[in-house]
DNA sequence: CTCCAGGGGGCCA
DNA sequence: TGGCCCCATGGA
């Protein structure tokens, strides 16, 4: 059945293409986008790129006052900055992205999540669209689709292995799945269903709450 | 004006 | 991953 909405979704919706940028950029704005807007992370990252900020080692160079200025529009700014500073020292201790991501991905993983502001969502994000590892991403729309769509609600793990389980075993579908799950829950999986014009309509229980 | 976004920490029972 | 409150900007 996942494989099944899997496709649906990617016919009525076509590639998201998340996350094109370099993994700099995606790893910060993994903590940016933190129950935030795209659009205010776009305007950080803008920013930062237009103060030259492209390395964690920058980050660390920046005064924190500095820091939240650059960041200010993605909200949240203070925790934010405090949490880019832990996650770059955590970074630079590593050697550089490229041996971070040659860890085990469940070492790398915990080690991430041992981290103040790095939960589960977070860390699985990075782990997948930066370190390019087969695991599937779990937020609050994926749990709000899964419960409108199945009419049960689950925890993160228990969604996160049944992703596991039924997706193809292909760093695409990840990543688009996930990203096609958010589409079409900022179209139809509100509070109030839009079941007609939803592209799972005829799947859907129509879970009303 | 209100609502809420591509969460997570801290604290409590 | 129990429940609740807090963090903060900016678009609709």
């Amino acid at each position: 059945m996942i494989r099944k909405i899997y496709s649906l979704l990617l016919k009525h919706y076509g590639k998201q293409n998340w996350w094109p940028g370099n993994r700099f950029e995606i790893v910060i704005s993994a903590i940016l986008t933190q129950n935030t807007r795209w659009e205010n992370v776009e305007k950080s990252l803008e920013n930062m790129r237009r103060k030259g900020i492209d390395s964690f080692k920058k980050i660390l160079e920046l005064d924190d006052g500095a820091l939240k200025e650059l960041i200010r529009p993605s909200g949240f700014y203070n925790q934010k900055a405090e949490r880019l500073k832990i996650l770059s020292e955590y970074m630079e201790s590593q050697g550089g992205l490229e041996k971070l991501f040659s860890k085990n991905k469940h070492k790398l993983r915990k080690e991430l999540l041992a981290l103040k502001g790095i939960g589960p969502e977070t860390a699985d994000s990075i782990l997948l669209y930066a370190g390019d590892k087969l695991i599937f991403p779990i937020d609050a729309y994926t749990k709000r689709f899964w419960k409108r769509f199945f009419g049960e609600e689950k925890t993160y793990h228990e969604l996160q292995e049944i992703f596991h389980k039924e997706l193809p075993r292909d760093l695409e579908a990840y990543k688009e799945m996930h990203a096609l799950i958010v589409e079409l829950c900022k179209n139809h999986c509100k509070k109030r269903p839009l079941c007609d014009s939803c592209p799972l309509s005829e799947h859907c229980k129509k879970i009303t709450d």
